[in-house]
DNA sequence: CGGGGCCTTGATGCTGTTCAAATAGAGTGG
DNA sequence: CCACTCTATTTGAACAGCATCAAGGCCCCG
């Protein structure tokens, strides 16, 4: 872990949360660096950090103790992650690739904004509670396909242009979906032969049907 | 729907949640009481009140569709549930059994409360994710053995009799665990057969085996 | 050009689903 | 309290979907 700049001032105009929240972010939070696979906070640490993503993509996974893996979710530019705390973590949280994150301590927050802080965690729980909701609709309800399709059309979402960028690999990917890699593989190059999307590279497709892929994932 | 009281005076004094929340909802909250299977209030209602259980038990659902059904969790008595909103709910919440629930509207508490609310709402909003986590983890990675064995358990904790009463039927397991009726009650036979646990009648049951059914619930 | 990760593809098997039927419980009226 | 009915649950047999195991291909990078 690599210490870059305390206090810095903001550099991004990001605004996928509210702007209170980063502004106080950039007046108080502290700016670390991650490389690809570093580990920002593990399962089970204490939580008195939250976090932010200004550049980078971040997942955060939870270990069965014989090894399986869930991935809980993926965090893009400007996304809060960090709040899932009771008191310590259930997840770790991981650089997907390198990272540039933004973190304040709570209780630094706690002190200074009376009240503000409370309506703007409340606001980054609420909108962690419908994530991990809909990850339950998937894992409960869906089959390989909808739920390979359901994520691409949620990677497609936070993306404005046609070309989407996928910052995860196969393995992530099956881990979030709570399938195997194998499976993912096939489910991808199904919806490709039925023409529903189009892989330019591994890592980069374009939505071909949009109104099928829409119905798939429900 | 039935009303019952408004404003009664709290006859219980359960304190699985603060006491704060418990004396504020007796103070401003309606009590309304439902009858089995009644709905409390529907997906996509806009989410302007919160809910505790006072007597009974709930449970949460979303459908899809094509009629897929998921039960988020279930509520009993004491808890507090109706958080899991944006700014509708994305469940639907039933009364499982004929229920007593308290009832208080999020505007008033906001006026009344400065401050106090926030975090209290945080807390249970909290709470709410910590579960939605474990549903999570239960649906991508365990197996059909695993997920009705952490079920148990799960109820077994919420009692604190070694008899364990379950409030819910074998199709609302089903749609919680993500599996069938069919294969959860073909589980139980096996959980029972290997003298893991045993039922008395069909909603009811002893865990005979406390570290073998831990060990499976992981 | 060669090595090492990823990713895809194929063959096979297991786990959980589906469909069908039998059984057990719960509620109702005699 | 018992007989009857209706529903919930269990059980069985066949099937399907996804996992597992094992190669093979691709791509990045030295």
């Amino acid at each position: 872990m690599t210490y870059t700049t305390f206090i810095e001032p903001a550099a991004t105009a990001n605004s996928n949360q509210p702007n209170q929240f980063e502004h106080l972010m950039n007046q108080m939070g502290v700016r670390v660096s991650f490389a690809r696979d570093e580990e920002i906070y593990v399962q089970e640490e204490k939580a008195d950090l939250i976090y932010r993503v200004v550049r980078g993509t971040v997942r955060t996974t939870r270990l069965m103790s014989d090894g399986r893996r869930q991935v809980g979710d993926f965090y893009y530019e400007g996304e809060i992650f960090g709040v899932e705390a009771g008191d310590e973590h259930l997840f770790s949280a991981e650089a997907l690739s390198d990272c540039l994150i933004q973190a304040i301590k709570l209780s630094a927050l706690r002190d200074s904004t009376d009240g503000h802080l409370e309506r703007l965690m409340g606001r980054a729980a609420n909108r962690e509670l419908l994530r991990a909701h809909e990850h339950v609709l998937l894992l409960g309800r869906k089959n390989a396909c909808e739920r390979v399709a359901t994520f691409l059309m949620s990677a497609a979402g936070r993306c404005k242009s046609e070309r989407v960028e996928l910052p995860m690999g196969r393995q992530d990917m099956a881990d979030y979906l709570g399938l195997t890699i194998e499976t993912v593989s096939r489910m991808l190059t199904q919806l490709q032969a039925s023409a529903l999307v189009e892989f330019g590279g591994l890592r980069d497709f374009r939505v071909k049907n949009q109104t099928a892929m829409a119905r798939l994932a429900a």
